[in-house]
DNA sequence: CTGAAAGCGCTTACAG
DNA sequence: CTGAAAGCGCTTACAG
């Protein structure tokens, strides 16, 4: 078409390419202008041979001058790379995975990489399925955020591709484990409420099917025998790592009659709902009970009063799984560590008073 | 069956399934098992013509005995349905999105449909390309959660698929705009707290970019008029829908000068932010400082004091794309409305006590 | 180093 | 109603 006069607005419609047809500038299409075959662009593309310095130029000149982008699912389905790596979390919500994604996504975009993210909302065939779509989708690795998918699964998964998981400690070719040290963190969290004179501990636990729970309370016992405190069952109540878990567990505790000074919640999520158990029964943080989380949400540092809490870097698990997925594509070897757990002393806790 | 010996050697020396040799089951080989042809079993499936039922009965039991799953890949290439909807969200951990995200797919998977999410950050630019990423992913429509992005772009985008946009109030065929009534929100919120006896309401604003921002604040102004009373721009301070934002916000009305016995925070997180600042400076909420939020995020309920706020359902928002956006790519008229916001008055607002 | 060709798994005109 | 064929956009052995 004749450049058509606008008014007086230069709009520029982003689908203002160098002129060309057809909407949608193809592979083909930068090899013709660039007066090579379509397999030397691919190669060029893919770096999957030595191509002449001449052509090269042509075909990036091309490449710019059309604005072309490799179609990915083409490039899947012809077997190549396909640039996408599926992310299996437990809900699209999660607070905690919500920062790891981003993170994952801060690793892998700028590799030209996108996320697929499925949930499996805590389900094992709804995960198990959620792999099968991601491979028919050709994503080239999985990443696992915790979740309760058979090990198993996941290591016949990683026959085929590259495989990050979360939470668990298995170890398999092409399948990396990523873990924070939850017995080390439990025990920080307690040991810190017995520094600060604290005795009657109680601890609210996450769902028991999880490592992540398990170690929680096993750093919470070991914090207590190191202190000579015996261990009290009835002041340990099982949660589910939800805020209403956690405001069920107080109450629960809080008609058993067995007292307790201070509470050790396996995660910030479970911490809140027992604030706001203490706090509706009458019981003022840290004043009455000192209370301490898990996690370190966001939300943490925006509670009142602000929580203290341990710290694990949801974002960085998040990096270090996208760096190592990248790792494990490239066939190098991961290398990188996750940080130790770290206290954050906030305001939920405080000296045991005489009362 | 007999195992078939390809000459052309694929070497796929893992198979586990139990019920068919191949790894990937095709189409061709459904094709293959009923006796019909690939384009027969591609229009079973997709409904695009009348088969007769004998085929159809064949074909289907073959699907079921090799547990056939459609590539989205292939299909999306072929220029049918690739199945999957773009969602372009502004942060993959927002926690108000987060929801709206989780409407989406709870709406869109039982039909089939997968998300995709890409991030735009708040960035024209980075939204764009989103869009563009998404359009060479073969993806059958796009959600937009608010953002960014021109309206011209997303019109122009509407032109090749289904736009189902939130936040804005743009019309065109094939693009649906969904977008609560926040102006009413907004006064709902002030008006809350006039009744409550306050005259001196602060209102901390969302980023003025954007529509929402300027509508509740709108709604804060009209409930003032109508109560008759005027509105002092030294009560309104702009933030940016975050946390922190809200923090500074209450720390920048705090050094003004000008008393006030209540906030109207234009969304949760800042009014969260605000909870603190005012903590810091000593204020207790709601004794000495009302507080109403917006949105109604889970935060709000597990706050201390659970947080006054303007519900507006997130996820029924979602809920809402989602079915808009089948119902645009089925060519049917979205009819859905949604729900208007509602005050729910927890405990950070009381009565004005005079002093 | 670099084409030509076959093929990834599916869909859609095109002819019966 | 239903095949055969061409093609979506790319990659990868296979031969020069």
């Amino acid at each position: 078409m004749a450049s058509t006069l606008s008014k007086t607005s230069r709009s520029s419609t982003l689908k203002n390419r160098n002129t060309n047809p057809g909407e949608v500038v193809t592979l083909d299409m930068v090899a013709r202008l660039a007066g090579v075959s379509p397999s030397t662009v691919s190669r060029i593309l893919n770096g999957t041979a030595v191509v002449h310095a001449e052509k090269t130029k042509a075909v990036n000149d091309a490449i710019v001058k059309l604005g072309f982008t490799p179609n990915p699912m083409a490039r899947g389905l012809a077997g190549g790379r396909s640039l996408s790596i599926g992310v299996i979390t437990q809900a699209i919500d999660s607070p905690y995975y919500g920062i790891t994604m981003r993170g994952i996504e801060d690793e892998l975009n700028p590799s030209g990489y996108s996320s697929l993210y499925v949930s499996g909302h805590w389900n094992t065939k709804t995960e198990s399925s959620c792999v099968d779509m991601l491979l028919s989708r050709r994503v080239d690795g999985i990443i696992v955020l915790t979740g309760r998918i058979p090990d198993t699964v996941l290591k016949s998964c990683a026959k085929k591709i590259p495989v990050v998981v979360t939470g668990r400690s298995l170890k398999a070719s092409r399948l990396l484990s990523l873990t924070f040290d939850s017995i080390e963190g439990g025990r920080l969290a307690t040991q810190h409420l017995i520094e600060l004179g604290h005795r009657d501990i109680a601890c609210i636990t996450g769902n028991m099917k999880h490592p992540d729970a398990i170690d929680r309370l096993q750093g919470y016992q070991q914090a207590l025998a190191s202190a000579c405190i015996s261990n009290d069952p009835a002041l340990v109540v099982t949660g589910d790592f939800t805020e209403e878990s956690g405001l069920k567990a107080v109450k629960k505790l809080l008609s058993s009659g067995r007292t307790f000074t201070a509470i050790f919640a396996s995660n910030d999520q479970m911490a809140l709902g027992a604030a706001l158990g203490l706090h509706q029964h009458g019981l003022k943080v840290p004043k009455d009970v000192s209370l301490v989380g898990f996690d370190d949400l966001p939300a943490a540092t925006y509670t009142l009063p602000p929580l203290t809490t341990i710290h694990v870097s949801a974002y960085e698990l998040g990096r270090l799984a996208g760096s190592s997925m990248l790792d494990l594509i490239d066939n190098r070897v991961p290398v990188g560590e996750l940080p130790s757990p770290k206290l954050i002393p906030r305001e939920s806790s405080a000296f045991l008073k005489s009362r």
